[in-house]
DNA sequence: GGAATGATGTACT
DNA sequence: GTACATCATTCCG
């Protein structure tokens, strides 16, 4: 399957809530050697500088968080409970600690490799979750830090403008209210309604 | 050195 | 809807 150009480190150094808005509808690839999966990006959330109390930022640059405080354009994965990973962008001016959590993806190429790294066959729930959409794509820890810019994993520019919706931040108790999530509202591959 | 804390997912009632 | 696994990171002593 063919896609649009990568996004550029332009589109990357923006505000973190503009770019997560923008995100939703685009296209993340990886090409690993089991094979390409891909999926459409339909929720995402935003988690600002460290003045943002829910954001992994707010204590400032720490060993586990320095891929946020490196250039835009690229990967922050980080471990879960101590069970999943999740894939994050980088955003805004380099240093400034802002990131895009993508949280939910509508498969498009590779369900079946997807399927295999899941055990699981529901094409719905391959990817409508942080740690299922990383599991899904084979995101790990060795891709933090990782440039989308080039290299195995890219996102792709949207085809045509979703109708984007805008909510409240999942799994998180501090600063709970800020409407930072955003989805494609008529997805039914969401971690959940919006 | 030790304890608390999650940007979650799954299984079970 | 509720319970709980599971561990790196962080904070405190």
């Amino acid at each position: 399957m063919r896609y649009q150009a990568r996004l550029t480190r332009a589109f990357y150094a923006r505000r973190a809530d503009r770019v997560a808005q923008d995100l939703i509808g685009c296209v993340l690839v990886h090409d690993a050697s089991e094979g390409r999966v891909a999926g459409r990006i339909v929720e995402t959330e935003a988690y600002l500088d460290r003045d943002d109390p829910a954001s992994h930022a707010h204590p400032g640059p720490t060993s586990r968080n320095a891929s946020m405080f490196g250039p835009p354009g690229r990967a922050y994965v980080y471990l879960s409970y101590g069970v999943h990973h999740c894939f994050n962008v980088v955003t805004g001016a380099a240093g400034s600690g802002q990131a895009v959590l993508v949280r939910a993806l509508e498969p498009l190429e590779g369900a079946e490799l997807m399927g295999r790294r899941r055990g699981r066959d529901a094409v719905r729930e391959l990817c409508s979750g942080p740690g299922k959409l990383a599991q899904a794509l084979g995101i790990g820890p060795v891709h933090d830090g990782a440039s989308l810019l080039a290299g195995a994993l890219s996102i792709r520019a949207r085809v045509a403008e979703p109708h984007v919706a805008r909510g409240t931040r999942v799994g998180i108790t501090k600063a709970a209210e800020l409407p930072l999530r955003f989805g494609d509202a008529g997805s039914r591959f969401l971690s959940r309604p919006l």
